[in-house]
DNA sequence: GGCATTCGTTTGAGCGTTCCAATCGCAACT
DNA sequence: AGTTGCGATTGGAACGCTCAAACGAATGCC
């Protein structure tokens, strides 16, 4: 009737003829009430357009159904795009389920712990996400010391007794997507491969590297020809152009599988300068791949984005059963003309 | 004392000696308070380490220190970036300012506007950031009808009786963008200077594609040699390089100056491939320009963030004054070798 | 000295929800 | 008939905060 004031557990109520609880039970407890009862009180809900306050329903309860997020400066750029689209998919998963996602900025992991502190603090955040775990992340420790519950987009990475302080993550198998992309090239009739990766020291390089040399070895390839054929340069076009002259002159590759799009790109206009008729393929298929035509390693972001939110929410609705809390998923090729024989 | 129950104001209180509204006056209204009360009040809170519950204050309040913002689908993927670093941008400022931001996906503007519902209903969002505004934005409309607080990055397009349902907005100027791009092309000697734009019925695009027109009409250029010199394709890369093979048959520019990077990467294949001399630049700075050496038209993200927000802190802390309330930032070229005379 | 004014502070109430204990109605079993 | 048991529903309290009004103590004025 009074349009002004937003409609409460208690308008309803009394619209339905019964009590405050009563309404409140039909939304979160359905079993303890009688099927009659529930059908007038779900009318008299849909009839006010009624919504349950958030803010009451925190203050009360202490949960908030939101997610925390730190949205990282845009390192690279070109791969930057990974994370936003694992955000978006994010974003959507969570909403589909009631989650919201709250984001905040970090220079660095204590920051990004004092975050977490104001947050939990104030906003009683329920969960986090957290990407790019690296080596000696004090993150997860400071979460899980705390029973903060959290998931990680990256494997933790670093030697750690299996077992001990695990915490839930999802990752794509970086290693399946370089043996995916060298049995592709084999399959064309490519049989000297070579790869452009990053220095040693990135946990993430070091894993697409091993997906490479274990798929040439397995072609039957011998280490000291791997040797020849494995650059190792900091990320970027330009980096990755010299590499592969480097390598077309010392190894002579017909093919070249790299780390990051990056670097493809940067062998791309190398192949294509000279005429030559190098195959090249990339990792992340970012937007750069899909516009240029590159050959690449795609990541499933969206199923990496549900997958995490579905180990969050096991957490968080304790619902969460014998479901491993380990997830890694399968990258898969997208095929362009820069890997097509000519 | 009691380590395991969070602070709370009455805890603060009771240390300090106050009443529980004193220490929130403290916090909230510190002209009411004398200065020595203020200092114990103050000692009291960081000695327990007190942090207002977010929650418990919006109950009351109404008001929730939050952000909302749609989270697009990455379009096109080369230009999507812009939004990501704007994103970044405004995350960083309204953190800064005790705001957060909050996101959400919606596939129309039907959709987002269920969720503006939504969100104000339910979590007392206190505003929100539009981007990609577009003509006949019913969006915009609907909050303001409302009376939501709300900016848009990104200029109201289409006609509209000035001043009438105005709203605060942010945006950069794309004429002075490629204006900026011809008056440097200009300066290294290039006359015959092209345009790569999109076909018509894009505002952002007419924008861009007037830029140019009005420099080159102050160069001494004639209307039938511009006709000749614009190219209008749909965006992407290969679009791109097939228009710039047109116009390069047509017109024989010099030079070309594009509405995205998405159509200069196009025109820069071209030009590379093809071993002319073709300098090019294109427009949004996105990360793929600056790994390929692509000049190109930069927008200020960052000011643009920042300058959102003050419009709408204006509105929210009622403090706006005489601060004009739409802001068109002026964007910066950042030049690299694709437009470097030979 | 009585009365209004001001400043600083306190008190009570209420925001809308969920938790908890209590209550009610009804069937079942002594 | 009395008791027990159970399912459905209810009313009070509390979450932590801010609003509005009340309050006490100074200070001013006639």
């Amino acid at each position: 009737m009074d349009a002004t004031t937003r409609p409460t557990l208690e308008s309803v109520a009394q619209r339905a003829g019964v009590s405050r609880q009563t309404v409140s039970n039909v939304l979160n407890a359905p079993h303890l009430v009688r099927a009659d009862t529930t059908d007038r009180v779900r009318a008299a809900i849909d009839a006010l357009g009624y919504r349950p306050s958030a803010a009451a329903r925190q203050l009360r309860t202490g949960r908030s159904r939101v997610l925390g997020l730190r949205l990282e400066p845009v390192h690279d750029g070109i791969n930057g795009a990974v994370l936003d689209r694992f955000l978006h998919a994010l974003t959507e998963s969570a909403q589909a389920r009631g989650y919201r996602v709250m984001l905040f900025t970090a220079h660095d992991d204590a920051g990004e712990i004092a975050q977490y502190r104001e947050l939990l603090d104030t906003a009683d955040l329920d969960a986090f996400v957290l990407t790019s775990t690296h080596r000696d992340d004090v993150r997860a420790a400071w979460l899980a010391e705390r029973d903060v519950p959290f998931v990680t987009f990256g494997r933790p990475w670093g030697a750690r007794p299996a077992g001990a302080g695990a915490h839930p993550w999802v990752d794509v198998d970086g290693a399946a997507g370089t043996r995916a992309a060298v049995d592709h090239l084999r399959r064309l009739g490519h049989e000297r491969i070579a790869y452009l990766g990053w220095p040693d020291g990135s946990d993430v390089g070091e894993d697409r590297a091993a997906g490479w040399a274990a798929a040439m070895v397995d072609a039957g390839h011998d280490a000291s020809l791997l040797r020849r054929l494995h650059a190792r340069v900091p990320d970027g076009v330009a980096a990755g152009a010299q590499a592969t002259e480097r390598v077309l002159a010392d190894a002579a590759p017909t093919a070249v599988v790299c780390a990051s799009d990056s670097l493809a790109l940067g062998a791309l206009t190398v192949a294509r300068s000279q005429g030559t008729t190098l195959a090249v393929v990339g990792f992340d298929d970012t937007p750069v791949a899909a516009a240029v035509g590159l050959t690449s390693v795609a990541q499933p972001l969206s199923e990496a984005a549900q997958r995490a939110l579905d180990l969050l929410l096991d957490q968080l609705d304790g619902t969460g059963g014998t479901r491993s809390r380990e997830v890694l998923l399968a990258p898969h090729l997208v095929e362009r003309a820069s890997s097509r024989t000519p």
